[in-house]
DNA sequence: GCAGACATTCGTGTCGACAATCTTGGAAGG
DNA sequence: CCTTCCAAGATTGTCGACACGAATGTCTGC
């Protein structure tokens, strides 16, 4: 358990406690609604209130936590009109990202870019098809052309935002990928287009993708209007 | 000075600070760039160093003040680039919660909206079109636009993590909008747009109105590159 | 006169304790 | 039996103090 692969060596002990109980709360080890009760996580993991308090405020930015005051700290309750909401903006906001990479990336950037589709298409072919897994910071394909944009503001709404976010869902709803292949062609049309520097198509190329996920989760969860999953 | 219409009536005493705070930095009363000490504010504010410290950490997640570990919370440096980010950055947010709202608003919030740009007329006429004065929080036909979109977080992020910046950016560039009157046309096409609820030339119609801001500034400041104003 | 190392001062990061508030459980009354 | 009120417990909000690190000014040596 609590497989720690990024020790998220933080200058600040806040800080580090906000990285190890965002990753607890995205894997779903607190379950969506409960209380986070400040005196059993400081003992929990080790600190004082203070640092600890920090960190649950640095969450609530991110939207993983809701806090009332007087009242306490909460997990983020999830549900799927919430989900839709988050596609919705994100098929805005990276559809504009997609645009302005392809007319600022650097050439190295966008070889880079290729070489990861190819670590996915080998993870795929390996796995027999089975998931298409997006990775985690840098190593994500709408991470890296979010960065790319040029434009901080698109890139820290999107990757400190509602990516975030967007993770912990996948994990709650046991959002796997359904279509890894498809997914995979969709990403290399989309680098091709930044490639050829054709950032209208680039843009129309990416909302499409986006969409399309967005549509699928709204098949799959048929009918359950604001049902909170799970 | 100090004229604080809103009290800001928060049930602690962090929030309150940071409220304070968030309108003197608006106001330009602390320097872009300097430094914000704990001390100083906390005996400033009247308080203690640790609800004064929760109050900057929440002014960061909205880019006011940036922090650097070990060494100090400071104003946020604004620069002509970040702002044409922020708008081209609203222009794609904007024009989608307008198409939305467009879809969603209701009747009633319509007539208020209506209303709202009759008292914008009225205010025109009576500075003789010197200028067509923003109004803070609900107040702003943008945010009411925004909170009408009925998607939540495009809401957040325009209206939490946009808007104060961009007052920021207001106040410190001396942006008063320079043309009151055409602003106010292009509001109304706007509305009447919603009122018929053709969501698609809302949408275009919002952006194309960002976008023209956007443009004066890009023109007012000519070649300033990414230099900081005054 | 200037560069570099050192000591001092300041500010941030962290901790433990007190006070104000909310929540929970139970008892009294309808 | 249900509702309402009250009290005890727990939790959040706030405060002051200590420790660590950074920034500043000074002094020495070249």
């Amino acid at each position: 358990m609590s497989a720690a692969a990024l020790p998220s060596a933080s200058p600040t002990l806040a800080g580090r406690v906000r990285d190890l109980l965002q990753a607890a709360i995205v894997r779903g080890e607190y379950a969506p609604g409960s209380k986070l009760k400040e005196p059993e996580l400081a003992r929990q993991y080790g600190t004082s209130r203070g640092p600890l308090r920090e960190a649950i405020r640095g969450l609530e930015a991110r939207r993983l936590v809701e806090i009332t005051p007087h009242s306490g700290a909460r997990v983020a309750r999830l549900s799927v009109a919430e989900l839709l909401d988050i596609y919705e903006t994100r098929e805005v906001l990276e559809g504009m990202a997609c645009r302005l990479a392809a007319e600022r990336m650097t050439q190295s950037s966008i070889d880079a870019l290729k070489v990861l589709l190819d670590s996915h298409e080998a993870h795929i072919a390996a796995s027999e098809g089975r998931a298409y897994f997006q990775r985690e910071g840098d190593d994500d394909f709408h991470f890296r052309i979010a960065k790319a944009s040029g434009n901080g503001i698109v890139a820290k709404l999107l990757c400190d935002d509602l990516y975030h976010l967007m993770r912990m869902y996948r994990y709650k709803f046991s959002l796997r990928p359904d279509r890894p292949k498809a997914a995979l062609n969709e990403h290399r049309r989309i680098i091709d287009a930044i490639a050829e520097r054709d950032g209208e198509l680039a843009e129309i190329l990416m909302r499409r993708h986006v969409r399309g996920v967005r549509n699928s989760i709204e098949q799959h969860f048929g009918e359950h209007e604001k049902g909170e999953a799970k």
